[in-house]
DNA sequence: TATGAATGAGAATTCATTCAT
DNA sequence: GATGAATGAATTCTCATTCAT
């Protein structure tokens, strides 16, 4: 016995197959997102990815092109959450000076990625202004940094490139200490270097 | 029938033996070498090695465990090549002032991984001061650097630790913005970066 | 456009493609018992295998772990193919004794594997009660041995693990001499030992 | 500067070069039968003989044709170095039956077995009298256990055929259970399986 | 005799991608 | 949209054997 369903049938457009198709999107991001950082991107396998998220090989073709593919999706939404808070919380205070408001917004994304280094193994060095900048369209959190930098130097006499290099180095010194400091202790564990990094930054602007 | 044995006794060093040896794995290294940075690590395949070094397969192995050993070797071996010959132009020149010693040192090195990009390709950001001290006693160049540093802070009252970081931290910067600059070209070229960066060491110094 | 959905629903045991893989499977385990039993394990590779099977080297991966792994699954179904039968053919006849029915069933055994030397030469000695009791569960035939025999022995007062030790004594004593006399034709052909053996086993019963 | 020797010279013959080649062949011995009890034969490489044995990987090949050559001759050495002090021992003891003395040789046979369960694996299933045969001309032990055999039958009637083939029996399978027994415990431990093997054997002398 | 560097064929295994269902 | 069996090229790695020294 065969039951016969019309494709352009009000059933493939409603919302259960929405949310089931979202499901497995997410299921695929999450999954993939624990193996990389647990596995290494190298190690980790399409066909582990799909394993772990539960849904057919032929799936992850349908969203993604490649492992590289959802690997750099994965890096974009990461950073941009981390990046999006940091910018929220730092908004949400009052500062003396503009150096008072950098160092509490890069203090708040250390000790983000302290909180998860696994997170910061796979963003490292992808974390930078350069990256962040080829995404700022799609994503909201990386656009407000430079506003904020834009307004903290507005009386400076600085061109708007000049900030946006300086900014560029604070970001990039940062990514590179925390990351050598957190899953490297080198040159030493994060505590010792907050100081020496927050000295440089302060003395950079 | 007479057999002709060396001055040296049985355990001697064959020379022959040896010199071809040591052709082989120089070979390896430099096939290997453009390989990398050339097609990437991803999309070079042992076999290609090998067969541009032209030697068998069974070779490769006799001497490193893995692609990613003899990558590891190449990096240390190139970093330490520049390090050394920054170290050796810089000792023999005068300087005013410890400063300007640092930053002459930090110029040539990038002038080195501008004029070979794809070696800064590959080495990326592992020219770190953290990777770097990890083989300190098998390479010289980086010794040399410490001791340069140490010397320009002797008066300062600063402890061993507290150089060790600074020098770490204009290294990590040093390298991770010609990276982005030299390669990405973000956020702009190293002839607009270098001012920048280098107003940032001083700063720091 | 209309999709045709089966009776079934979605979860279907979809038979075209369980015969598929059902025919792929069993060709790799014929194809794999044919280059065994005549070239040998040792001398033969996977790629023998699917290349006589007629499938992708991935598909042998699919069902299989290693060479060993199909290996002992041939050894398994074998050895169960030939005591099913033996069973069959001993329960569908009547015996005036326990001992003429133990050895009607042992002389089978004889018989097939004499028929089959390259089997037996495969199975060797792995026809022990020892491993059959391991695979009990999933094969049919090895139980119903061990039910004849206690049967047989139901008035001896003996025990139940004295049972099953005779019982172990006397199949590893057939498979060990069977395997000489057949194979390597040591002391004697089969026929010279078989008399000899059956004395053997009269007087353990 | 050189040295010659004239290769036919006092010093090529003398003992020292001797014993250092006894010394070399023995440490192969050893080492192979060290790997091949340990790690399997399929997984022990010539490579890794010669490592342990500390010689070169060439001297392995002016001795042994294959790590086949080498298995079977370590084989032969075992097996017979067991059987030849069964042999001593038994013989150096007085005995009321031919049943008892047989019964002490196996006994004795079975204790250094299970001393070294190792060996037993190695040598498992060649230590049967079908193998022991070819080899008897080589090695004194396998002999000297038929003539004992011979002297037991003295007054039975039985062929010297007949006899041999009883021996046969016996010696399988004791092989065979004491294999099963000591190494897979199955059907159960060597000592609970000696009476019942013990038994067995009596029924069948 | 003894060495051990070199070989290279060939073994095992992986995995991105396709496609019929 | 979803599935997962099938593919087979590509890759890594092993190892018995040779041979110049």
């Amino acid at each position: 016995m065969v039951i016969y369903i019309n494709y352009f049938g009000g059933a493939n457009l409603n919302t259960k197959t929405e949310i089931k198709k979202r499901e497995k999107v997410d299921s695929l991001y999450d999954s993939a997102y624990e193996l990389f950082t647990t596995k290494g991107i190298n190690d980790t396998a399409i066909s582990d990815i799909v394993k772990r998220a539960g849904v057919a090989k032929g799936t992850f073709y349908l969203y993604f092109k490649s492992k590289y593919d959802i690997l750099d999706k994965i890096i974009m939404r990461k950073s941009n959450e981390v990046l999006e808070e940091a910018i929220y919380k730092t908004k949400s205070k009052d500062f003396k000076s503009f150096e008072d408001e950098v160092l509490f917004f890069i203090d708040f994304i250390i000790d983000k990625l302290e909180e998860n280094r696994l997170m910061l193994k796979l963003i490292h060095k992808n974390l930078s202004w350069g990256v962040l900048k080829r995404f700022s369209n799609e994503y909201e959190g990386i656009h407000k940094i430079y506003l904020m930098f834009e307004k903290g130097y507005i009386d400076s006499g600085l061109t708007k490139d000049e900030i946006e290099k300086i900014l560029f180095i604070i970001i990039d010194l940062t990514g590179s200490i925390t990351y050598s400091a957190i899953i490297l202790k080198e040159p030493a564990p994060i505590e010792e270097m907050r100081p020496i990094l927050f000295d440089a930054i302060r003395k950079i602007i």
